[in-house]
DNA sequence: CTGAAAGCGCTTACAG
DNA sequence: CTGAAAGCGCTTACAG
């Protein structure tokens, strides 16, 4: 609570107390540079008066006066907690999340976070930020349903996309999956394994208007390119976080020495992990296990062990922000004002972690 | 990027479309009661002008004029990267988020996401969140530095603690954490477990101007008292995050069928299993495993064969969301205007979910 | 039932 | 160098 009856200070209070008038106090707090229009004196005793009275500019007035929030949304899809634990688009997206949050700090902008239900995607009606134009961008965290996608240009001044099947020229930022897939494959064949299975999603087919998921399908090529340049054959075998120890135990007494696993996918990896503690059999030493993504969350706290492509999200959601930032300015800027401004899309390569899952194969018995 | 030239509509544009005054319009919108002082006529023609126009109300301008933002600030703490993986506090926090925003959503508030650095906990200079009266509330969840729960009071007009090591008669939200260490350890118990070793973090201090966490002392109370009850003695050795597999092995080593472990944190049970990973040894059959702690995502994404007990951290946060709504209502309502407000704080129990590490313990052999 | 007026707190020209 | 005025878009009394 605040002190009681204290009504927060305006700049009127700090006009009278300094003993100027109310634009002098906007003029000395606005950064205009020191020494131009105002006395230093008269500076100075606007400075102590703020500060006497604590006065903390009104943001809402000078949004509206500016027509300027300086506050981004984040939109993701709405965690209806079943889509959370199916997709796992779950606590990777905080990553995300976090990245932005920091790149729109750095320049005083505040963050929204924007939920979108799967259900009724109606942005207009569903979400008071919308209603408010209140925000001056929002970036679009991974997928959300195709409806929205059309329509979130015509309720928000500048958008960006980051992980998002949404793929234009300009203003997306995605991982480079095609590049993941044949780096994790590339690692494996230079430890010596040539007896390559693939784990990947069963065909992953459109969802609740969803579209389908970009990364299963251009890793799965990236793995292919790298196999064939190297005259390795690959065999696919589907595994996903439904998948009973039944089905995997097939999969899993094929393992030898001598193969390398891909997973595609980070839970895929987990799923596997928990089915081998039950049987005993040890990734890294009864066979190679590599993987095509993993947070940098999981990667320190959870399972450093686990080799895979590494893709900082953090620093994915820093550029998503800049790039917003970069288009906020340009739409400022009065020479390029029409509308126009766009970055050009980015597609960020990821790097290897070799964790203790992938050994040199061992010499043939 | 809005349709060329087109500036958004205002309620003066709806009003003269219309045909009527501008504060007609706000009377229609606003939800006055239909049938009441505007005409069924009128009332239906403003409606359909502001359809026409895709009029949404300017949130800046309605802020200014009521004073409220029907906005309400996440605090968490700066992510700066090394905190996160030390602390842990990292992806649990969204489990919170999603569950704030939700709550909050409904009632048509916003969320903003605020993140306060551990470096330099000056709030006031810190984000322009605080700095522009642009938060009703703000509700912190887990821990921020000590500074901060001073001066918060003073920036924002209401406070919720969630999870937090803040804890007073009012406005406070935690686990029961005595309860969980109690419920674990009664299972094992239960189970038929007399051999008890408990995995706690080393002794926490306090870092950074935090306050040492709560939790870990807590448990170890629940875990006492619920072995002293049944007269059972508990080993205690020091696990986190950094502990060696060298480290690791005489505790494993000593591990035997009839043997209940109890591990304080969900990381804890984690590093202990990639160990077990290594040498083949599988909780649940060689020895039994419960865990204090476990988020809904880690259960049911990555590992829901750990049996523990667990915190519904989503319906935690929105309780928390429920609380500051509460807090707001009371502070329109003009009776108890005083900057009483106050809800009473909650310790919530966690349930035990029973995954497939604690089986009933085998008999002698 | 409807309209003219004042004001929320700020900033941006424009006069002195 | 400083002050009086107008206006951002809305709402809330208060007259008609």
């Amino acid at each position: 609570m605040l002190s009681p009856g204290a009504r927060p200070a305006t700049a009127k209070d700090v006009a009278e107390l300094a003993g100027v008038a109310r634009p002098t106090v906007s003029a000395v707090l606005n950064g205009a540079k020191s020494g131009t229009m105002v006395s230093e004196a008269t500076r100075a005793r606007i400075l102590a008066a703020a500060a006497e009275l604590r006065y903390r500019p009104n943001m809402a007035a000078r949004t509206m006066k500016s027509g300027k929030s300086r506050q981004v949304g984040v939109l993701v899809r709405n965690n209806s907690r079943v889509a959370i634990h199916e997709l796992g688009a779950h606590p990777l997206a905080y990553e995300f999340i976090l990245g932005i949050s920091e790149g729109l700090d750095e320049a005083g902008y505040m963050m929204s976070f924007v939920r979108l239900s799967d259900v009724d995607p109606d942005l207009h009606r569903q979400n008071s930020a919308f209603q408010g134009h209140l925000l001056d961008g929002i970036i679009v965290v991974s997928d959300v349903p195709a409806v929205a996608d059309s329509r979130l240009e015509t309720l928000v001044p500048h958008c960006v996309w980051l992980d998002s099947t949404v793929w234009h020229e300009t203003n997306c930022i995605r991982r480079d999956e095609v590049h993941a897939g044949r780096l994790a494959t590339q690692k494996l064949i230079e430890l010596g394994y040539r007896d390559l299975v693939c784990l990947k999603r069963p065909s992953t087919m459109p969802q609740d208007g969803m579209h389908p998921h970009y990364s299963s399908h251009l890793r799965w090529q990236g793995i292919r390119e790298a196999a064939d340049a190297a005259g390795v054959s690959v065999e696919e075998c589907c595994v996903d976080a439904k998948t009973t120890d039944e089905e995997l135990a097939p999969i899993v007494s094929r393992l030898r020495p001598g193969t390398g696993v891909l997973a595609q996918e980070y839970y895929t990896a987990y799923r596997l992990t928990r089915y081998l503690l039950q049987v005993g059999k040890r990734p890294g030493l009864d066979f190679a296990l590599a993987c095509c993504e993993g947070s940098f969350t999981a990667d320190s706290m959870q399972w450093n062990e686990l080799s895979h492509v590494t893709f900082d999200r953090f620093t994915l959601g820093r550029k998503a922000a800049r790039m917003m930032l970069q288009l906020l300015d340009n739409s400022t800027d009065p020479a390029s004002d029409c509308g126009e401004s766009a970055c050009p899309s980015q597609a960020i390569k990821g790097e290897w972690y070799a964790g203790r899952t992938t050994r040199p194969r061992p010499p043939e018995e």
